[in-house]
DNA sequence: CTAATATGCAACCAAGAGGTTTCCCATGGA
DNA sequence: TCCATGGGAAACCTCTTGGTTGCATATTAG
């Protein structure tokens, strides 16, 4: 075996970082925001505030935050504005676990293997 | 079709909140570090803050934000203290995006046929 | 024993996050 | 037209985050 089928090429996925897109689900606030979207409706933001115990402008705030991620988006219709969920970023985010997930377990198998050969 | 078969049960995986773990994964450093981990190999603190722009403190206090997260855990080996990923709450999380994203298709399908049966 | 190494702890700081209040603007409907 | 309604902007506050420095402690090596 080739030490490059060894190599785990460390899963930066072109330095484009999830970092920013996790941040923007790491809060009780959004996640409840996105499972509200999560029903497929398009929401106004008074809407997606009303039943909350925040001001609608917090709400703003953590949509706009939401919106930055990408996990959201928004149109314009007449004086309101209808938000969205984006299920695209989701995917990705995926991806990227799966990714993290499998090189752990390749990492795990690669080392029983090398403890094994060793004991034989 | 029953109202209950529409209705999609929002998705609140027992009030056990995503939000802490997501939020230890929204920072660079630390996924960096989870990058460095997933070679599967103990690390100690020293070894993880070598070649890094940031201090050792630094790095250990973020250490300790993805230990309190339970992403990674830490065993005392003399005076080293030694870290390696834990694998759990990275399938809890692509659970929990699974189910996100499922819901979101299964709102848009259900969206997509109540407007065909409109328009039949 | 002594020196080097690995880490812990506490104080401190700047910036950002999350929230509120107040006031203003735009639009839709009576 | 007039007013209720949906939303935006800015100022302000507090707590948290991400970082630093300095010093103390424990363990290992020689």
């Amino acid at each position: 075996m080739s030490p490059s089928t060894l190599k785990p090429r460390p899963l930066n996925h072109r330095t484009h970082s999830h970092a920013p897109l996790f941040a923007a689900l790491g809060d009780e606030t959004r996640l409840s925001l996105l499972t509200k979207l999560s029903a497929g409706q398009q929401r106004s933001i008074t809407d997606l505030a009303h039943n909350s115990p925040l001001t609608r402008q917090a709400i703003t705030k953590h949509l706009r935050v939401l919106e930055r991620a990408h996990i959201v988006r928004c149109t314009r219709s007449g004086r309101e504005r209808l938000y969205e969920l984006d299920p695209l970023p989701v995917q990705s985010l995926k991806n990227y676990l799966d990714a993290l997930s499998n090189q752990w377990d390749a990492a795990l198998t690669r080392l029983r293997t090398f403890v094994e050969s060793e004991h034989s």
